[in-house]
DNA sequence: AGAATAGTCAACCAAATGGTAAAATATTTT
DNA sequence: AAAATATTTTACCATTTGGTTGACTATTCT
């Protein structure tokens, strides 16, 4: 897989630190968008969207086709995918850290269940460890 | 699994969005690791680094345990898996994308083939679509 | 007690970020 | 040709970022 180098993935993730430009993506996962379409569900100017779409362009996520006077996006998923696969190396380790969690809950859930005579489906968060 | 809120994915994304905060993960990923050992392999100062573990920690990616002088941090992955997760929601849309890119490149490559002989391990990045 | 070690904190700096408003560009509509 | 639409560009501003240095705190070693 496209396996991006650490300045692109900086670029990629720091494109992702933004609801905002989280959510435009999202619609785009939807099919194509407008600038202004993307724009539309945010209370911010055009002009701050615009930039937005252009951190989303500059790392890659997007793609942009002119057509006459309106720009259409697309979501353009190698990078997303990218960082997908950097995560994925940290798998193995919170997998492993979810089993844990996964036992203290049942532990935990056990003994709340003893006392209180409550059922399982009252603890959802489990203990904050 | 977790399902962080938008506002604690700013968080994690941005706390991801720098190589030098990622490599601190990295080496996390292979056990716990104290301020200055963490610090080491970069030529910043130890404030520098200091500010960037609380990043981790602000993130939630990191947990630190006050051993005497010295600060030890661990990994703490629940975060990054709930960064996978938002991640994956895309997966489907990607992997169709590599499909269509895989396709491209296949008929580019025969061709390229055709054209100039070129065996087809000189061809690796595919069309710039 | 005194010196060395491990980190943080505070003040500061340059550059980047996310926002705005107003002007400019390009295209379509009337 | 003129008006309307879609979007970018150009200042400009406040805040955040990543970095520095120097002083401070806490702990361990001699």
């Amino acid at each position: 897989m496209v396996e991006l180098l650490p300045p692109q993935l900086d670029i990629v993730f720091h494109a992702l630190g933004d609801a905002t430009r989280r959510q435009m993506l999202r619609d785009l996962a939807g099919g194509e968008r407008s600038v202004g379409q993307l724009a539309e569900p945010f209370s911010i100017s055009l002009a701050a969207a615009s930039k937005h779409i252009k951190v989303l362009e500059g790392a890659g996520l997007i793609r942009r086709e002119v057509k006459g006077r309106t720009h259409m996006c697309r979501l353009e998923a190698g990078p997303l995918a990218s960082a997908h696969e950097w995560l994925g190396h940290y798998e193995r380790f919170w997998l492993s850290r979810l089993d844990i969690l996964e036992n203290l809950l049942r532990a935990d859930d056990a003994r709340t269940h003893a006392v209180t005579g409550k059922p399982r489906t009252d603890r959802k968060k489990g203990p904050r460890l």
